[in-house]
This record gives C-alpha cells, structure tokens and sequence, in this order.
DNA sequence: GACGCGTGGAT
DNA sequence: TATCCAAGCGT
C-alpha cells in the first residue's frame, strides 16, 4: 500500500465524488489481506468470501492459507470427502457454508471446466453463494462494476447518504444504493466497492466509530445531522446458552475430534443437560448432511466410513 | 421478512 | 460476567 493517489478523474463538472475520495484513501490506508494479494484466485477469493460470511477476519486468515494449500483449485477440493472439508474447516463457525462450498466446488469442477463463473446469475445459483458472495467474487476476482452490499458498506451508506446511525433490515433497494456511488471506471468501481467495506470494518464500525479518522467525515450526513441516535427497531439479543446451536456445536465438535465414526454414547457425553434436546439436534445434524448414521449404530462424518454418495 | 445457524474476541 | 457483534445464506 501507500501508493500515491493517481489521479482518479473527478466528475465531469468539475465536482468531486465519494469515489474521488475513498479510493485513494483505500489504496493508502487498506489492511494487507492476503485474498488481496493480486495473486490471489478467483477460487481463492470465493474461499475467502464463504470463510468470511459471519467470521471475522482475524479467525479466517490461517485457514485460509492452509485451505488454498491443500486444494489450490475447485476439482482438488471437489475430490475430498465432506469429512476432511469439515475437519479443515475446524471451529470457523458454521459448518454448513463448508457443505455448501464443497457442493459449489463440485458443480464448478463438474459444470465449469473448473473456472469460477465471473457472472452473477450464474454464481447465485451455486450452493452457499447469495446476493452478496456473487457481487464480491464477480467484482474482486473478475473486475466486473457490480454493486457490492454487505453490512458494512450498508452502515456507511446509512450514515454517509441517509443520516442514520444504523442500516436496518437489509431491502433490496440497498444495491441501487451502492450502484450509484460507483465510479465509471469499471476498475475503480470494484475499488470502491472494497474501499466502502474496508471504511465499515475499520472506521465507521458499528461500536465506537472513529470519525475522527474518516476520511469523508466532511460530507457525512450523520456527522451533519449532529449524529442522531438510532430510532428504528432494535435488533434482538443473540442467545447462546443452552440453545441448539450451542448443542450442535458441541455434537460436531465431538465428531470433528475424533479420528473416525464415534458411538452413540459418546454423542450422549456431549450433552447430559437435557437428553431430547440432544436427540433433536443430532437428528437436525442428520437432515443437515453434516453427520451420517452408521448400520452399526455409530455416528460419523458425511463420506467419512467410505460410503460414497 | 423473520428465523436459525457456530464461534470467540471485544467491551 | 454478560452482551454485542462479525465480508450471509437458505428456508
């Protein structure tokens, strides 16, 4: 980083955009992540981008790393068994985006010469991937001018454009949002697009934002509006103790730790609180595809006892 | 549109 | 310690 600012052409009549500012201010002031790196793979960037739906960067960095290691490309991960996609994913969060992504790296093995598709549509209809993912891959692997909308760039757009101090419920009106602040460039726009994000995660963050280091603080209409509390509906409390998720968790956990299929008994040990709220998660956990009932009575890994598809 | 889905760091 | 929150997706 800390290129100069090379000159980003402002608007026509002379005025000059957000773009005009917040892409010099990304290519000075960007993190160096290494899905960045412009060596990095379209399948590198779609691993990233799955890795990163819910989890923060700093959890995500290593295995990424590890991940790109081991299968460089879709067909390589494509050939794995769910199991060893599971285990490789570890504690990221989430196990279902590792079963979607595995589904995704086959289809794109199996459907698209193992190329990552640059469009849109057709990556939306790849398992794990949504309005969001399709946008950031087609944008930040392929260049494309898309408008890029995840709860970052819709928390800055809430300040900066509307003057709120929290986006709301996300509509789908936020991408025409987003559209517009795109520069022409299609180039430019997919540095935008990082830039937006980049300033969400960084400075306008949803605690504490840093708005004495913001860059476009001079034309914020929150800062305008002397920074208003939010007044729109408040969202609800995550719970975490004793829910299912806590439970499933806990299930996956004992699976992903041990080297094969494991008894029942030991899925038992899991969970001693409350025996029908095992039994309904380990059930969930099989409708899921995330753990196979074995003939003998064990639980194991999805593909793991060898029993293909 | 609301809900369920993991995990762990920050405050 | 408890709560908040993190580059969403599918149903």
């Amino acid at each position: 980083m800390g290129t100069t600012t090379s000159a980003t052409t402002a608007a026509t009549d002379g005025a000059t955009t957000l773009a005009d500012v917040l892409v010099p201010w990304f290519r000075a002031h960007a993190r160096d992540l290494p899905w960045r790196r412009p060596e990095t793979t379209a399948w590198g960037v779609l691993v990233s981008e799955i890795m990163l739906q819910q989890t923060p960067v700093a959890r995500v960095e290593e295995p990424w790393r590890a991940w790109l290691e081991r299968w460089p490309r879709p067909s390589a991960m494509a050939a794995a068994p769910a199991s060893d996609v599971l285990r490789a994913w570890g504690k990221l969060g989430y196990p279902r985006r590792a079963l979607r992504l595995h589904a995704a790296a086959q289809a794109i093995a199996a459907d698209h010469d193992d190329v990552v598709p640059a469009d849109v549509e057709t990556l939306e209809s790849l398992p794990g991937i949504g309005t969001y993912t399709a946008r950031a891959v087609a944008a930040f692997a392929h260049g494309q001018r898309v408008p890029v909308v995840d709860t970052n760039v819709r928390r800055v757009v809430a300040r900066a454009v509307h003057g709120d101090a929290e986006a709301g419920a996300a509509a789908a009106r936020d991408l025409a949002d987003v559209e517009v602040l795109l520069p022409r460039e299609t180039t430019d726009a997919a540095t935008m697009s990082a830039a937006l994000m980049e300033l969400g995660a960084t400075v306008c963050v949803a605690r504490g934002p840093r708005c004495a280091d913001c860059p476009i603080l001079d034309r914020c209409a929150w800062q305008h509006r002397g920074r208003p509390a939010w007044d729109g509906p408040v969202r609800k409390a995550q719970t975490w103790a004793g829910t299912d998720r806590q439970v499933r968790g806990r299930l996956l956990d004992v699976l992903r730790g041990a080297p094969g299929p494991v008894t029942a008994a030991a899925l038992e040990a899991a969970w001693l609180t409350d025996p029908g709220q095992r039994a309904r998660c380990l059930d969930s956990l099989l409708v899921d595809g995330l753990v196979e009932p074995l003939a003998d009575g064990r639980f194991a890994l999805p593909g793991e006892a060898g029993d293909v598809g």
